[in-house]
DNA sequence: TCCATGTTTGACCAAATGGTCCAAGTTCGA
DNA sequence: TCGAACTTGGACCATTTGGTCAAACATGGA
């Protein structure tokens, strides 16, 4: 078990700026976080140079944490591994994340946004097959540029997704039933073969992170990775083809 | 750190059958397991029934490692754990096995042959389709069959593939290396469109494994599994003929 | 039947780790 | 300039956990 159950009740004397609660379901946090992962503003309130310094601490850190836990994994890593990337002492890294767990959740959320967006951007007016290619480039510069974000998202899947689930069963099902009923009037519209909607998004999707989450197998057997601009180009190319024409000759 | 280094030199006192040397590179041992992949006879001396017994708790022991592994992870999975999952206690699963990560590594041998076996059944001598199509099936049902194997290899992937890597370079690769001829082959045959080979075999790796590794996604967006006959048609279907036509109207 | 050999486990140990505390700096703003 | 609030990290603590050990327990074969 990674947290604790405190025998006594601890006072809570925590002093950090904007303790985040570890609530039990900070899947909820989740949730709220992809529903507005649309709005552009981050935050309005003014702030003095001691809190903006301190926000700029704390996503050096969340930068460091998910180098580290999109590796080793929420179990795998350490506080003291992440403070030693984020170049702080443990002790103040717990300062700015009340807890491993927070900090772990403060990492999903921050890439929520990213990993989500992608797909929320075609609609029925556009052209199928542009809509497609620029999907599948875009995912695949995710993974490109990315690959942290999509390895932790991968990792949580595996986990069996305990605090993405809620998100996945609202806010991403939400959009993922929209775009099936855009590649729906699609094909009715003649526009593209008969195609099954869901299923073409999961194609899209396993296909680009594939890439990022493989990578090692990918250069080991390739010798290549995204960030040659050259692999980069053939596989967007090779993906797009096949999902736009598939392998049989025509 | 998961194994603590002992500071005294420890007397190999170990007791148990077949002690699995806990060498710092058991990469060999997986390289070596995979060469051996295809071989179908295990073992030749003749056991009394002590022995078997032996092998047979044995396994229980890996199955249950296997299922604990593939969801918590090498680092989320406690020896303990797992010794409750195979109904015994902790100290009879060292017993066994020498220690965790030599438990881990027997797990990971284990599904090596399952895992690398799909991809060795086609020719240049087959239908470009019809064994474009088996190769969908047959990884298809091992995401069905045996999703922990699945995500098992995918968590190494995200690790880095610390003891797999080997493996990838040598065994996987040469394998690999001989399809992507063979599908060139096709190609050059004019029996099949202007794929990518190598991108070709990443695709299909991807799209069926996709099911076993993102099964919770899947799960949530579909309301379905791959257990549903229906689905594992159905998705089936959809993998194939994405991979043989495309989405693009013709 | 008897025991040598194989099996099982509770108790125990040391290292690692998440988290707390406090004393010693910093720094902003009045 | 001065102090209140914010930062920082070393020391410390409790729990978890991988692994060891010795003593009790089976059991197959002579």
């Amino acid at each position: 078990m990674t947290a604790p159950v405190a025998k006594t009740v601890k006072p809570p004397r925590k002093t950090g700026p904007r303790a985040v609660a570890k609530d039990a379901s900070g899947a909820r946090k989740l949730v709220k976080a992809a529903q507005s992962a649309g709005d552009g503003a981050p935050s309005e309130t003014p702030k003095g140079p001691r809190a903006k310094a301190g926000e700029a601490r704390k996503a050096a850190i969340l930068k460091a944490a998910l180098a580290v836990f999109a590796r080793q994994g929420l179990d795998g890593a350490s506080v003291e591994a992440i403070a030693q990337a984020a170049g702080i002492s443990k002790a103040n890294l717990l300062y700015y994340h009340p807890s491993k767990d927070a900090l772990y959740l403060a990492v999903l959320e921050q890439g929520l946004a990213l990993w989500l967006a992608p797909l929320s951007r075609f609609t029925e007016a556009d052209d199928p097959a542009e809509a497609i290619a620029a999907l599948i480039g875009a995912k695949l510069v995710l993974s490109r540029d990315h690959p942290e974000v999509s390895r932790l998202f991968a990792l949580e899947m595996l986990r069996g997704a305990p605090l993405l689930k809620p998100v996945l069963a609202g806010p991403l099902k939400a959009v993922f039933d929209a775009k099936v009923a855009v590649i729906q009037a699609w094909v009715a519209a003649g526009k593209l073969s008969r195609v099954d909607p869901p299923h073409l998004i999961f194609a899209i999707w396993a296909l680009t992170q594939h890439y990022a989450d493989f990578a090692v197998q990918v250069r080991a057997l390739s010798g290549k990775t995204l960030s040659d601009k050259a692999f980069m180009d053939e596989t967007q190319a090779a993906i797009t083809a096949l999902v736009l024409d598939g392998a049989r000759r025509r």
